[in-house]
Formats: C-alpha cells, sequence, structure tokens
DNA sequence: CTGAAATACGACTAATTCGTCGCATTTCCT
DNA sequence: AGGAAATGCGACGAATTAGTCGTATTTCAG
C-alpha cells in the first residue's frame, strides 16, 4: 500500500488511524456480544470468559494495538470516537441486568463502566509490554476474580440491606 | 524557561519528558507511602482513602498528566522507566503483607500488581476526560469497593479453603 | 569594580513527517 | 484491441518539530 493511495480514501493521518481502530473496537465489540450472549452459562462464567479473550486478543495483536493506543491523542476529540464507545456499553449493560438482577439502575451502571474500562485500560497495558501464555492467563484470571468479587459483593449487599 | 536552557541539562526531548514523568512518579509514590503507612486505620479502610486521593490527583493535573501519558511512547523502552515503577511496587508489597497475611506469596504479588496497575492505568483513563468533583467520588468508591470486595475474597478464600 | 565563568536566550538550521501531484498501471466497457 | 475511467504509485515540496550555536545576561571571585 502507497502513501498515495492511503489518501485516495483517507483526508488526512489521524483518519486512517481511527478507521484502524473503529475496526478494532467493531470487532472487540463482536467478541463481547458473542461471549456475554451464551444464555447457557451463568453470567460470571461467561464474564470470566470473556476477560480471558479479551486479555489474550490483546496480547495477540500487541505490536498494532499498541500503535493504535500511541496514536490515540490525534483523535482523542473527535466525536465519532465518543460514539463508538457507546455502542460497547449498550452490551455490557445488558449483561449487568441478568448479572445484577436486583441492584439499581445506578449500581449498574456504575459496575458496567468500571468494569469496562478497567478491563480496557489494564489491556492496553498487557498489550504494551510482552507477556508469556502462562503469566496472561494468571492476570487474567485475577482481573476475573476480582469483578467477580466485585460482582457478588454488589448482589449480596442489596439482598441483606 | 528558552529552548536553548532545557538542552543545556537535557539531551533532548525523551529526557525532559522522562525527567517531568519521574518527578510525578516520586510524588505519587510519596501520596502511596503516606497513605498506605497511615498504621493506625485498619488496611480497607486505607486502600479505600488511597484510591481517592490517586484518583484526585490525577484529575487535578489533568492536563500535564494526560500530555505526559501522550508522550509516554518516546521513553516507554527506556530501562529507567521500568526501575522506576519497581519503587511503587516495594511500597504497594508491604501493604499487601497486611491485607492478607495468611495468603501465599504469589497470591499477594498477583494482587498487587493488579491494584497496582488497575488504579494506574484508569488513572489514566480519568486525566482525560475531565469530570466533576461528584462523578470522581462516585468512580473512585467504585473502584475502592472493587479492590476491597477482592481482597475480601482473597481473605476469606484461604482461611475456608 | 573588573573580568572570567556559567547560564540564559531564541533565531536559525537540520531532521522528520505529512500530504500532493503527475505519471504508471489496471480495469472495464464497446 | 482501443481507449477512457479508476486506481496505484512514490519522488517531491510544504509544514512541522527537534536541536544548535553565537550572543546576551547573570554570577561571583579577587
Amino acid at each position: 500500500m502507497s502513501v498515495g493511495s492511503l489518501y485516495q480514501y483517507f483526508p488526512n493521518k489521524a483518519a486512517i488511524l481511527f478507521r484502524l481502530q473503529s475496526d478494532e473496537w467493531r470487532r472487540t465489540s463482536e467478541l463481547l456480544r458473542s461471549i456475554l450472549a451464551e444464555g447457557a452459562k451463568p453470567p460470571l462464567a461467561r464474564l470470566r470468559a470473556l476477560v480471558h479473550a479479551f486479555i489474550r486478543s490483546e496480547c495477540e495483536e500487541a505490536a498494532i494495538r499498541t500503535a493504535l493506543n500511541d496514536a490515540a491523542p490525534l483523535y482523542r476529540d473527535a466525536p465519532e470516537a465518543h460514539d463508538a464507545r457507546a455502542a460497547g456499553e449498550g452490551i455490557v449493560a445488558a449483561f449487568m441486568r441478568e448479572a445484577l438482577p436486583k441492584a439499581s439502575d445506578a449500581t449498574r451502571t456504575l459496575a458496567g463502566e468500571l468494569i469496562t474500562t478497567t478491563l480496557s485500560e489494564v489491556g492496553k497495558r498487557f498489550s504494551e509490554m510482552p507477556h508469556g501464555e502462562a503469566e496472561i492467563a494468571r492476570h487474567a484470571d485475577g482481573l476475573a476474580d476480582m469483578f467477580c468479587a466485585y460482582l457478588g459483593e454488589l448482589a449480596r449487599r442489596r439482598i441483606h440491606s
């Protein structure tokens, strides 16, 4: 792919990189949806599966992921970037209703946001520094433990109070 | 401060930015130490205080924090950057021994790493997008809840098994 | 006070990066 | 096959950014 050809389809560098990032986000959304929507398994098992899948995918494409993260300042303020996030949030919200059926909306929203941002931000860090297969699994398990403990706590808190 | 003067003390731009980042890290370490070492309060209360203080400080200096984060690629591979991290880990390790006295070393290390990276990565995100005072507090509380639930779970797991 | 050493300065150049433009190659229709 | 439209190309110029260097200012010892 040559410079000239690229600029035939995109107005500038930011647009090129944003497009790549967009594609990544879309693929990630698919992953989220496909794992969280497996109705059969209990919610926390699905969440655990999700964490593993997400972290693994971040690590597999570490190079491109890191490059895109480094380029983030270029399109941080673009409105499209904001819209793209919203899509992912919808999926998580649906999952949260299942995982915390008795919690208030506010609680669910907060928990959803925290888990989402934690996962995505910590994921970035994983793509930045290379890890072995085993270490990835350990950390993913740890993260999943943390999320599950949190959701468990929230569920209990509602019931007991 | 002029360009020429700056380059009298630093070999290049990366060194300048890394120095600024270093100073931030040092200040953050102080914060960590001062809060986690308050022996009087129970561990989880200190952790909660820490989360609030950290998130708040990230948000207060949002502009410089964001700029430094954007510059991170410049010194990501520098060995000094790696060393700087190690300092913070020591403090956390000491705290973890207190919070999870009966856990194995491996468990403590993993939990410590997870909490540290979660806090710092999620903190970055907070500095990137401006928030109101109230929202900051809500999210910090949520994060602290998550950490406490996790540590509680780990403590329980050890005892019951 | 004097002059030498140290530090501050910012216009300038070197280096890098972004994006353009004219020509080359492919596609596809008659 | 002929040729017109679409797409591919990468050397080049424009724009930006990093770093230098000669001069100006400050510091300080004698």
